[in-house]
DNA sequence: CCTGCTTTGTGACGAATGGCACAGACGCAA
DNA sequence: TTGCGTCTGTGCCATTCGTCACAAAGCAGG
């Protein structure tokens, strides 16, 4: 047993906040029911078509939900950060319906799945759950909202430059795998990568991408 | 006072099966706080930025959620049809924040708004409703995901052939009307349509674009 | 019947992206 | 070192879509 996991109640309600104000009782079977799991990068956690029986809650690292056609094209839909539960598609709530999507563990990933039930109890008592899961749904919502107006009006090299300021100095990644992000082709990416870097506002190596001149890109982006 | 509307409670009852069970006092109270409103077709009834006090639930006529960005360009979000509730953004349980986008009325309708601290009560004390709202947000992600992969994957007259099916065999609509909810040029959108006329697929009148081979027209969007 | 506005049709051209076909670079393992 | 697989760079061309500039057709009001 790792330090990290030596407590699973704390770790829940470090991570979140919604679950601090619960009576002692009802917390004890939510710590008792939550189903604790590591799984390590590139691991897919859920794949369309699966059904959806328990809430997962993230612990540490980062999901990302993303999509594939039938052609096995791939697009990027949003991430899900430590402290957020996985409300996709017609969610565990309704755990008869399966998952629209595909989540893969973009790090290392630690969750705590709640079983329907719990999940159904605690909106019903809680009115900090309650707002923690709605305000979930809601921003999940104005993430998608964004994507498709992105999709529509803006180019690769606006939506390539926003990803890299978001993701940071150092991004780690394919061309390839910043391609199915993007739902592009993969020699677009190269293309546009290399214009930056041609320009000076990123550094190039392999697998890796140092955003050098971030209020550049951010102008890129915009 | 017209015929529909003689019954409030009857109708909001009968539109919206997930209120049937409840306790008649929170029924009645819930009657008394809604507030009924009529309006016209092409009414914009919010817009982004807009605060969200209320939940509005649809009655009669098909709301439109749309999207615009700073140039002006639009894009169609999705539609609510009648028994639906605008769940739009961060929605009416957190009323502070704001509307992320535009419900326009696409035909004339009827809405009652519910104050946002009823509907929390009402998803406190009815699981009925509690489930009926879950699933509405699960419906509108799985409609923006779907959106998202037609924008990134599907070319015009995909996603055109789609939009006629399912408007079924009589759509009243401009060509630029068209192009706004498809986010694309008004003269793409000509294009498109005077190939399928051609082909035999549609039959165009002025304002209104018949369906004559709807075979055809959902293999052109596969 | 005019007149003016809205709607639709069309040609020409450029920009953005996709896809193919490779070549070169890099890293790892035998 | 050598070989192999992955990652990246690039030239070329087709397709899709946007934009501009009009023309034509239909509708409504005077």
């Amino acid at each position: 047993m790792t330090m990290t996991s030596s407590n699973p109640g704390h770790r829940l309600s470090s991570a979140f906040p919604a679950l601090r104000a619960l009576p002692p009782k009802l917390f004890e079977r939510l710590t008792a029911a939550a189903a604790f799991r590591f799984a390590p990068r590139g691991t897919i956690l859920f794949t369309r078509g699966d059904p959806c029986p328990a809430l997962p809650f993230l612990l540490t690292g980062q999901v990302r939900i993303t999509r594939t056609n039938a052609e096995g094209k791939t697009i990027g839909l949003y991430t899900i950060l430590p402290g957020e539960a996985c409300v996709v598609s017609n969610g565990a709530l309704l755990g008869a319906l399966p998952f629209d999507a595909t989540g893969v563990a973009a790090t290392d990933v630690e969750l705590a799945s709640i079983p329907a039930e719990m999940v159904d109890q605690l909106v019903a008592e809680e009115p900090a759950f309650r707002t923690f899961l709605f305000r979930l749904y809601g921003e999940r919502i104005a993430d998608l909202m964004g994507l498709v107006e992105a999709l529509a009006f803006q180019k690769l090299d606006q939506r390539l430059a926003r990803l890299l300021v978001e993701r940071g100095p150092r991004v780690k990644a394919t061309h390839q795998s910043l391609a199915d992000e993007l739902g592009v082709a993969r020699e677009m990416v190269s293309r546009v990568l290399r214009n930056f870097a041609d320009r000076g506002l990123i550094e190039q190596h392999r697998e890796v991408i140092l955003v050098a001149d971030p209020g550049a890109l951010e102008q890129q982006a915009a």
